[in-house]
DNA sequence: GCTTGAATTACGCGA
DNA sequence: TCGCGTCCATTCAAGC
């Protein structure tokens, strides 16, 4: 009688669950996975510290508390066969690519369950229903994809940067290894953030977690290589839209509890935007320098342009004029596009900015009357005027080298501060009117180096802060 | 002009 | 606590 009541989705995911669970007993795996899961929760509850060098012990009397699971460690459950070639890349690999199993066609050009790719300890469903009761208190039941909507995308505020805090509660270890991408959930009623990192892993991190039962972290593996960029639009919470290495673009549908393919290419994908105001195309930075635009609606890319020379690493649109288009690239280039003159014609651009090095970044200012870059050059530059005439540069360090993701420039919640990571664990500030760097925000704390930032955009002063060693650090 | 190889650096993990 | 392995970023130089 229960089982009539069920719907549809329902009673495939019952299937898939009892599959799953006769995968599991036939491979005698399911006591290891509990020994696992019980060894994780013992981690996470006594030895949470990590170990300080003398060096940093100096700087902190108080032992710093990282939350991290099991497989945040990058111990993952004994789950051959069980999960295709979403398990952990073999320690021995060398590429990427060679960790994919032969099969991977099917599973990676279909819809991926969340069920299927989580690989932490924690059950789905605390997450989805957070997720989903922020929607519904927000009146966005029908996750408010089809709205066309000219939308401010961030509160505007000026923070006191004397007053930021990092709590050592506000410290984790949300996935393994290197962070590319970190992004808040955009709603002033969740504080919440998504990393993706080098495995493709995407990371979920809600730091309200007091009255769930574990850390508040939660682990996916939607991709199989670096995830370059995360989406999520402020009247689309319940959709999540993450782009990799690999070629791939999934959109998790938090309501279906689904990674669906968006998009697919044979090149690597390194950037990817949308305009602040359409939510139904997206700009797909890939391979050596073209930028293309996907409609998602009628899944065909209406544009397709040559812009770079190298690889695009940022795409951003002026919050004040969305047909303006900044990149900045490899090439040793940034530029700012009108999208109403990138016709199919060989394309044009407004303003270059040309760097000795590669450009790793350029943000418009919130009121998009500025223009940050970030370059390995070792220069911070800011474009001004009403054509961005005008330009000052700073130096700054930027040389994370080979290991560590580029440092990227960004703004705050106004267009007084820019902030930039710093090779001596901290997070640097740099002032547009002071044109100098202004103070470095550091904590005993923080015990890497912050590479890639998200500022919240409706909660002023809160930031996130991602290393290459998957921790996030978050200011408040 | 193209390919290949060397050199660079921070971090986590295991001994 | 120390040393090793990492290896999808980038630049430069050497060799063809």
């Amino acid at each position: 009688m229960a089982t009539q009541r069920l719907t549809e989705y329902e009673r495939k995911r019952i299937e898939n669950i009892k599959r799953n669970d006769e995968l599991l007993a036939s491979l005698n795996i399911k006591s290891k996975l509990s020994d696992l899961s019980t060894s994780a929760k013992r981690q996470r509850s006594e030895a949470k510290s990590y170990k300080l060098s003398p060096e940093k012990k100096a700087r902190s009397q108080t032992p710093i508390v990282i939350r991290r699971s099991l497989r945040t460690q990058g111990k993952s459950p004994d789950s051959a066969g069980l999960k295709d070639d979403f398990t952990e890349p073999p320690k021995n690999s060398t590429t990427l690519k060679s960790q994919v199993s032969p099969n991977k066609s099917a599973r990676e050009l279909g819809p991926i369950s969340m069920r299927d790719s989580n690989v932490c300890s924690e059950p789905d469903e605390p997450l989805v229903n957070k997720i989903l009761s922020v929607c519904r208190e927000s009146g966005l039941e029908d996750g408010g994809g089809d709205r066309k909507c000219r939308v401010r995308v961030r509160a505007r505020a000026s923070v006191d940067l004397e007053a930021m805090e990092l709590a050592p509660e506000n410290v984790a270890r949300v996935v393994p290894n290197r962070i590319l991408s970190v992004k808040f959930f955009p709603s002033a009623d969740l504080k919440m953030v998504v990393v993706g990192n080098k495995f493709g892993n995407l990371g979920f991190w809600n730091v309200d977690s007091e009255n769930e039962d574990g850390d508040g972290i939660y682990m996916y593996h939607p991709h199989p290589a670096p995830v370059s960029a995360i989406l999520i639009h402020p009247f689309s919470l319940n959709k999540v839209i993450t782009s990799c290495y690999g070629g791939r673009v999934r959109s998790l549908d938090v309501e279906k509890e689904t990674f669906g393919l968006v998009y697919s290419t044979e090149d690597a994908i390194f950037s990817m935007s949308q305009q602040h105001g359409d939510v139904n195309s997206l700009y797909i930075g890939e391979g050596h320098g073209v930028v293309n635009v996907w409609d998602e609606r009628s899944a065909r890319s209406s544009f397709s342009w040559e812009l770079h020379d190298s690889r695009i690493n940022t795409i951003d649109f002026n919050p004040e004029n969305t047909n303006m288009m900044a990149t900045s690239s490899s090439d040793g280039t940034a530029c700012i596009w009108d999208l109403r003159k990138l016709g199919k014609t060989k394309p044009e651009s407004l303003k270059v900015i040309t760097r000795e090095r590669a450009v790793h970044s350029a943000y418009f200012s919130p009121s998009g009357g500025l223009l940050a870059t970030t370059s390995l050059d070792d220069k911070i530059g800011v474009l001004s005027g009403a054509n961005y005439e005008d330009e000052f540069m700073i130096n700054h360090n930027n040389q994370t080298g080979r290991w560590l993701s580029s440092f990227k420039g960004v703004w705050g919640w106004d267009d007084s501060y820019i902030f930039v990571g710093n090779m001596k664990r901290g997070v640097d500030v740099v002032s547009t009117e002071q044109k100098r760097l202004v103070t470095t925000l550091e904590s005993p704390h923080l015990t890497a180096i912050p590479c890639r930032f998200d500022p919240h955009p409706f909660i002023p002063g809160m930031f996130a802060g991602a290393t290459s060693g998957g921790q996030v650090y978050i200011w408040s």
